[in-house]
DNA sequence: TTGTAAGCGTTATCAG
DNA sequence: CTGATAACGCTTACAA
C-alpha cells in the first residue's frame, strides 16, 4: 500500500545523468534544451514510463487545465451532443474535460462549482441550470472563466452564449402561414428557462402581428412523455389547432407519435408540426421534422476561443444563429 | 496576472489563529479538531472562501479523486445513458469523472489513458476501443484501477464487465418461432465489436439448433443510416425475411423506417423485428421495439463498487444480464 | 489536541 | 544551455 507508484522526473534525471530541470525543460514546449539532452531525457523517460504529473504542475503554473463541464440530463440527444463536441474542441486545445452531472437534488450546480474551485479548473461552462452570484463572483475572483450556454443570467464578467430563440418565432409562423394553417398553438414544458420563453414569447409575438391568437399549453418535463400529453391537451380542444410550434425536437417527437396514432391525424396534411434543436431523431423518417439547429458546433467554437483569450474579464456576450431546417412536418406553402 | 488567486490554508489559519494543520485537519474527516477549532477555522474558511485545493492533496495522499471516462460516439443513446449514471454513481461515492472523448483518429484510447496517468486518476473506466496493453499495465503499475465495459479483452488486473450478449440470441431465436417467423435474418454492423459479434453468433446458433437458417448481411457503423440500409439489402432480397434481429436499437430503427416508407411492410404483421441497449426510442410509439435492456444502473455500480474497494489487482470479471422487454414489434405468440 | 517540520513532484528564477 | 534552489498548497509523522 505504502508502495512508491509513479516515476518522477528525480529518477528520470538521475538515469540521463542530468539535472530535473532539465527533464522539467524537455516536457515544456519552447524551453531550451539541446538537442542531445532531451533525446537523452526521453529515453530515459520511455524506458522508466515517465509521465509528467499534472497536478504538480498545475500547483506551480496555477493553471490546471482542467475545464469543469456543468451539465444535467446529460442523456438527451441535444445535451450529448453538444457535450460532444465541447469535449472534442476541448481536447484539441490542449484542455482536459471535468464532467459534473447535476442531476437529481437542487442547488447542485452551486456544489459543482465548489468541485470546480477545489479542482482548481480553469474555468467551468454552465450548461443547465442557475448558480448563485455569490459563488460565481467566486470563481471568477479566483481567475476562473465562465461560460454560461443557453441562460440567460447577467452574470457580470462571464462570457454568455445564447441563441436568437425570440426571432425563431416569426419565421416558423411565416412557414405556418404559408402552409394554410391558421389556428397555431404552441407547446412547451413547464420548465421555464429564458430559452423556452423567448421561444414561446416569439411566436405569440410574431403571430399577434398578423393578426393570429396562439393558444398555449405547458406541462412537465422538455421530454418526449410531455409531448405526448401536450397533444392530448391541444387535440381535444373544440378547435383543433392546425400548426403547432413545439418548444423542443423531443416534446415535437412525443406531440407527433400521439397526433398519429391516437388521434389518426395526418402529418402534415392535416396539422403542421415543428419543432427546436435539430436532434438526430428529427431526421429520422418517422418524424421529417422541421427545426431550428442548434449550432452545436459554433458554441464549441466560442467557448474554447473565449477560454483561450487571455484574461479579460469584461462582461461579454455572444448571440449565435439557430439555423431553419425544412423538412416534411410542414407542408410546402 | 501574478495575481495572487485563490486563498490558501495558510492565510485561513493565520486569520483563525492557528496552525496550518488545524485547518487542514478541519478539512479531513476522521481527523482530530477539537469542536472550538473547527468552528474558528471553518469561520475564517467562510470569511475568506477557502477552498481546499485538491491538486496538491492529490500529489500528498498519492490519490486524486479522478476517475477518467474513456468513451468515443458520446452523442449515442446508450453510451450517454451510460455515461450519466457512471457520473451520478461516482460523484455519490466522492469521485470526480475526467471525460475524454476518443471520437477521430486512431490510438486515441492510448492517448486518452495517457491523460489518466498524467492527471493521476485513481482509475480509468473504458467504454469504447481497446488499449494498448503495454498502456494498460503501465496504468496497472501505477496503481491505478482499470474498468473495461463491454470490451472482452483478457487484460489481467483490470475488472471486466460483460452482458450475456451470446444467451440474447436464442430468447429472441424462440420468440420469432413462435410469432411465426420463419425467414431469420441478423442485421449488424461491420465494427465488429465483441459484443456485436457474440450477439450475431447466438443467434445463428440457437436458429441452427431448431433448424432454422440465418441470413446475415453487415453494414457500417452501428447508426440510424445503416439501418436504412441493411433495411434495403435484407427486404430485396428473393425471400425477404420474416424476423429480422438488429444487433442495436439504432439499427433497428433505421431499419424499420425504412421496412415501411419504403417497402411498405408492416410491422408486426408482416415482419417481427427486435434490437439490443433498449435506448429511449426503443419505447417511442413509432417503433415500440422489442429489446434486451443494458443494465446501465448495475454496470455503473459494479464498476463504482470495485473502485472503492481496497486494492486487490486479481484478474476479475462481471457478467451482467440484459433484461428482455417485450414490446410490439413482434406479434404475440 | 495542537504545532513544527519534512516532503509530495513540479516549475520559475537565477547564477554560471 | 544547464543546474541548484526556492516556491506551490497541502498532508502527515513526530514531538509537545
Amino acid at each position: 500500500m505504502t508502495a512508491k507508484f509513479y516515476v518522477s522526473a528525480n529518477e528520470v534525471a538521475e538515469r540521463a545523468g542530468v539535472s530535473r530541470s532539465a527533464v522539467s525543460r524537455t516536457f515544456t514546449p519552447g524551453a531550451s534544451v539541446s538537442p542531445e539532452t532531451r533525446r537523452r531525457v526521453m529515453e530515459a523517460a520511455d524506458a522508466l514510463g515517465y509521465h509528467v504529473n499534472h497536478l504538480a504542475r498545475g500547483l506551480m503554473r496555477n493553471e490546471s487545465g482542467i475545464v469543469c463541464l456543468i451539465v444535467s440530463e446529460v442523456a438527451t440527444p441535444y445535451r450529448s451532443a453538444l457535450l460532444s463536441m465541447l469535449t472534442q474542441k476541448l481536447q484539441n486545445a490542449g484542455k482536459v474535460a471535468m464532467l459534473v452531472n447535476t442531476d437529481r437534488s437542487d442547488g447542485s450546480v452551486d456544489r459543482a462549482l465548489k468541485q470546480a474551485i477545489r479542482y482548481r479548473a480553469d474555468a467551468s461552462i454552465i450548461m443547465s441550470g442557475l448558480p448563485d452570484k455569490s459563488i460565481t463572483q467566486l470563481c471568477l475572483k479566483n481567475g476562473q472563466r465562465l461560460v454560461l450556454i443557453n441562460r440567460d443570467d447577467d452574470q457580470v464578467g462571464a462570457l454568455r452564449i445564447n441563441l436568437d430563440d425570440y426571432e425563431a418565432g416569426s419565421k416558423i409562423v411565416t412557414a405556418f402561414l404559408r402552409a394554410g394553417c391558421r389556428r397555431l398553438a404552441f407547446a412547451n414544458s413547464e420548465a421555464g428557462t429564458p430559452s423556452l420563453m423567448a421561444r414561446e414569447r416569439g411566436f405569440i409575438d410574431a403571430a399577434k402581428r398578423l393578426g393570429l391568437d396562439v393558444v398555449v399549453e405547458r406541462f412537465g418535463w422538455t421530454g418526449y412523455e410531455a409531448g405526448q400529453v401536450l397533444a392530448r391537451r391541444l387535440l381535444t380542444r373544440e378547435e383543433r389547432p392546425d400548426g403547432v410550434f413545439c418548444a423542443t425536437d423531443l416534446l415535437a417527437c412525443g406531440f407527433m407519435d400521439t397526433a398519429r396514432r391516437e388521434f389518426s391525424v395526418v402529418i402534415p396534411e392535416q396539422l403542421c408540426v415543428a419543432g427546436f434543436d435539430n436532434i438526430e431523431q428529427a431526421a429520422w423518417k418517422s418524424y421529417e421534422l422541421t427545426t431550428f439547429a442548434q449550432p452545436v458546433e459554433d458554441i464549441a467554437t466560442e467557448a474554447v476561443r473565449w477560454l483561450d483569450a487571455g484574461p479579460s474579464h469584461d462582461t461579454n456576450r455572444v448571440q449565435l444563429h439557430a439555423d431553419f431546417v425544412w423538412r416534411s412536418s410542414i407542408r410546402a406553402g
